[in-house]
DNA sequence: AATAATACTTTGTAATGCAAGGTATTATAT
DNA sequence: ATATAATACCTTGCATTACAAAGTATTATT
């Protein structure tokens, strides 16, 4: 059995991503300090973490109703689609930061486990 | 802000636990060979992590609905209220090695996220 | 003129963590 | 003897999110 074609792993999968996207564009914008969603996507997929059009916009505009990122339209200077740039608020990265906390729980959680007797 | 008090963060949490969960389900059912529900919450909690009874047990009884545990009931020898003992299933842990692998994957996009300029 | 690429949006579905409440048995304290 | 706590498991309803699929609009390429 090869665990990516089988679909019991693949839904695992799906579920195992929530909450942890939020902490990737969180951690993204803070390092590039402004994108917007397609810059994102590709920023992801270089990172060798391929996520669905129909996940990421619909992630941003919660993220910005939550109050965690600003966002406003910029046209690129020569000419082109609009795109819709994000910042962090203060509010998203004192979130990121307890986000970052939860996760290194979490590896020290599962570490813990492994080493049970 | 105390993070740990705050409403959204509590939310974010508890998605983050999905699929995070049934990985440590796995893991703490390798090392231990078998065990119970209420046994593996007092596992969980000394590793750190506190999770509802009523996610615990719908949880279990999906991993062996998905064909990745076994189950048994026994009672105690002397006596004792009886127990719902799980094993780790052939899929199971195939799949277990599959999310470890997940999970590494996770750190290191993160870990990419972090570098990024 | 047609196609591809860029860029964002919307809708419906499946899945899961959690709170709250419930059942039953055994052990402890009064 | 009785009440309480601890052990042990189960069920229901809610809120939330990742994804697929389909859609809109603009710009670039063939």
């Amino acid at each position: 059995m090869a665990p990516m074609e089988n679909i019991t792993y693949q839904k695992w999968l799906s579920q195992f991503r929530k909450g942890y996207l939020e902490l990737c564009v969180l951690v993204a914008l803070r390092q590039r300090k402004s994108s917007y969603g397609f810059e994102l996507l590709q920023t992801f997929e270089n990172a060798g973490l391929e996520i669905n059009e129909g996940t990421l916009y619909p992630l941003l505009n919660r993220m910005q109703k939550n109050g965690w990122l600003t966002s406003r339209w910029e046209t690129p200077v020569d000419s082109g689609h609009p795109r819709r740039f994000y910042q962090l608020s203060k509010e998203g990265k004192t979130l990121m930061s307890a986000m970052l906390t939860a996760y290194q729980d979490h590896e020290h959680t599962l570490t813990q486990l492994k080493e049970l007797k």
